[in-house]
DNA sequence: TTTAATTACGCAATCGTTCCCGGTATCGAT
DNA sequence: ATCGATACCGGGAACGATTGCGTAATTAAA
C-alpha cells in the first residue's frame, strides 16, 4: 500500500507557477514577490506539504543521519550512551540509525557495509568483542568517511576517540579491595581483543604490584563474549573457585561480567562479600537494589555519547579534511557499597 | 569533509559504456552480453562500487527503513522489543530508525513529524504516557501510512496491534497475592491515559472482586510518567503508607514502577515481603538478583517486537490497501519469587 | 522618449539510478 | 539481395528539490 505525499510540483501545478518559484517562495527568497510567497506558503500549509528529505539527500549528498554500531542496546551502558547520542543528534537535526553487532565481528562488518553505503553521513562505533581486525573501518576512514570511536576503540585508527580512564578505574577498584584487606584478588576480564580489557587489566596489575602482591596469571580469566553468555562466566569462575588459594575478591571488568558473576555466586550459595568480595564495572541504575548492593565502577555513558556525537558532527560538517584528532579520557565514578566490604 | 563514493557513471566512463548498460549489467539483464557483464562486474568489484540507496529511494519512493517510537530505550522491555524489531528488519533488509518520546506527548509529535516526512516506509509505536490525543497518528494512518502499535496502543486507530493479556496478567498477579493471604492489596498504576494501565487496573479490580474484597479507590494511585520519576512513585507510596489500613501487598503495573517501589521500601527501611509484599510488571533480566528477589509479570518483549515488525512489513509491502487488521494478544509469564510471599 | 536598473519569474541542469524507448549490427532464411 | 529476428547497447526522461542563468515586464533615471 502506497503512501502518496505532496510535492513541490503539486503546489506549482495548483497555483500555476513553476517549481523554481515555489521552491524559492518556500525558502523565502528575495526574488519572489510577497504576494506569491504568501499564496505559496498558505497553500503549502493547507495541503500539509513537507519537503522530501530523500530528494534533498540526493542533491546535497548528505542524509543528515548518523549510524551507531554497538554490541547490544539492551545493555545499560550502551542504552545510556545512545541517549546521549540521540540528545545531541536531535538538537542538530540528525537522524540516528542504530545497529547491533551482538559481539560478532561478522555482523559488525555487515552492519558497517549496510550503513556506510551512503545512507549515513558518519559513524559512531564501539567495536565488538570479537573484532581483532579493523580493516573494514580503516578502509572507510582512509577514504574520508567520518568515524568516531567511543568506549571500545581501534587504537590503530587515527580519529576522534571518547573513552574513560579504564586504567585508573580498575586501579582504584582493585586498590579499594586491597585496602579492605583482600589479598587474593582475581580479575574477571572481558575479551582480550578489546582496548578496554587491556587497560583495565593493566590497572588491576599495577594495583596489586603497588601492594607488593606477586602476579599469578591463574587469577585472570578472559570471557571472549564479554560476559554476554552465562556459561563463559561460569567457566571462568569455576576455574577461580578450584584454585588451591581461592580468591577472596573479584574485579569484574564489564557490566554483564559483573551481574553474571553475582548470579553465579547466588546459584552456588557463595556469600558476597563474606566468602568473596565483588566489585565490577557496571552502569545499571539499580545496582543499589541488588543483593548485596553492588560496589561498582560507573562510566559517564550519557556524556560519552554526547561528546562522541559532537565530535562526529564536527567531522561531518567540517569543510576540509580534519587532521587533528581529540582523544578524550573521562573520569570514572567509584560507588562503594556492600559487595566489596 | 566529504566522502566521495563511486557511482555508476564512473564505471560507465571508465569502460566507455552508457550508464544504462552498466546499470543493466549490474542487475544481470539478458540484454547485456556476457563479455560486457563480466567486464562491468569485475570493474565494479575492483573500485568497490555500492549502489546509492538514496537515489534508489527517490526513484522507488521507498526508503527501506522503518521508524520506531518508544518512550525510552534504556528500559528493558523496550530494548528487548527493539531487539525483536531489529532481528526481523535486518532479515528483510530494512533499516531501523529509533526515536524516544521520553514519555512526552510533544516530543512524540515532533518525532513522528520528523520520521514521517517520507524518510521511513512505516512506523512501529508504543505511545507515550502523556498521549491522550491520537490525531497526529490518525492523520497519517488515514492517508495510508503504515503504522503498527505494540504494547501501548491507540484504541481508536484501526490497524495491526500487538499487545499482551494485561488483564489476565494483573488478575493473576493480584490473585497470587490474595492466595498468599494478603487482603489489602494496592495498585501502583501507570499513566491513566494508557491502554495498558486501564487493562491492568481492570484485571486487578476483577481479582479483588472475585475474592469478595470491596474496592477502595484510595488503594489505587496513578503515576503520570509511568514511574520514570522517583518522586511520583514516592508520592504514591507515601499516600499508601499513610492510610489507616496500610496495604499488605502492592501490584506495580510497570517496570520503573516496580523498581522504584523497591527503592522506596529500601530507603524507608520497609521489609519486603515481611511488611509488604510486592509483585510487579518487569522485564529486567536480573530481578532474580534483587533484594529480595522480585516476583514479576514478564512480557514477551522480543516476540512482540518481532510480530509487530512482521505485520508492519506486511502492510508496507502489500500491493493494495489492507482493511483486515490483526489484534494479537500474547500471554504473560508469571515468575513467582521472594517478594510476593 | 530612450535607456538602465530592478523585480519577478521560468528554464534547465543536477544528484544517482532505473527503465522505456529507440537504434544498429549481425545472422539466417527466403 | 532482402527481410525479419535477435542480440546488444545508448539516449533521455523520471524521481523531488535546488539553483545559476536568462528574460520579460515594470520602474526609475537621463
Amino acid at each position: 500500500m502506497k503512501y502518496e505525499a505532496v510535492t513541490i510540483k503539486d503546489i506549482a501545478k495548483a497555483l500555476g507557477l513553476s517549481t523554481s518559484t515555489v521552491s524559492r517562495a518556500l525558502r523565502d527568497s528575495y526574488e519572489i514577490s510577497p504576494t506569491t510567497k504568501k499564496q505559496v506558503l498558505e497553500y503549502a500549509e493547507q495541503i500539509n506539504y513537507k519537503p522530501n528529505p530523500i530528494a534533498l539527500s540526493l542533491k546535497e549528498k548528505r542524509s543528515r543521519s548518523i549510524g551507531v554500531i554497538v554490541c547490544e542496546i539492551a545493555n545499560s551502558f550502551f542504552s545510556q550512551a545512545i541517549n546521549g547520542i540521540e540528545s545531541i543528534a536531535y538538537d542538530k537535526g540528525y537522524n540516528v540509525i542504530i545497529s547491533q553487532s551482538h559481539e560478532s565481528y561478522e555482523r559488525e562488518v555487515i552492519d558497517l557495509q549496510y550503513l556506510a553505503s551512503r545512507s549515513i553521513d558518519g559513524l559512531l562505533i564501539s567495536v565488538s568483542a570479537e573484532t581483532e581486525d579493523f580493516s573494514h573501518l580503516k578502509n572507510l576512514h582512509d577514504r574520508g568517511f567520518p568515524i568516531v570511536f567511543f568506549d571500545r576503540v581501534a587504537e590503530s585508527i587515527h580519529t576522534h576517540k571518547v573513552i574513560v580512564d579504564n586504567f585508573k578505574g580498575a586501579y582504584d577498584a582493585t586498590k579499594h579491595l586491597l585496602d579492605n584487606g583482600h589479598k587474593y584478588i582475581a580479575n574477571l576480564a572481558g575479551s582480550p581483543h578489546l582496548s578496554i580489557t587491556k587497560e583495565r587489566l593493566a590497572g588491576y596489575l599495577k594495583a596489586i604490584e603497588d601492594y607488593g602482591i606477586p602476579y599469578d596469571e591463574s587469577y585472570v580469566a578472559y570471557c571472549l563474549h564479554g560476559g554476554m553468555l552465562y556459561e563463559e562466566v561460569e567457566v571462568a569462575l569455576n576455574k577461580f573457585t578450584s584454585l588451591k588459594q581461592i580468591p577472596d575478591a573479584i574485579v569484574a571488568s564489564a557490566d554483564k561480567l559483573t551481574t553474571n558473576c553475582l548470579r553465579y555466586f547466588k546459584t552456588k550459595g557463595i556469600k558476597v562479600p563474606a566468602d568473596v568480595a565483588l566489585m565490577g564495572f557496571s552502569n545499571l541504575d539499580l545496582t543499589d537494589l541488588l543483593s548485596p548492593s553492588l560496589s561498582v565502577v560507573k562510566q559517564p555513558a550519557f556524556q560519552m555519547g554526547q561528546l562522541a556525537t559532537e565530535y562526529l558532527l564536527q567531522l561531518i560538517e567540517s569543510k576540509r579534511p580534519v587532521t587533528e584528532f581529540e582523544h578524550i579520557v573521562l573520569p570514572l565514578e567509584l560507588m562503594i557499597r556492600e559487595s566489596s566490604l
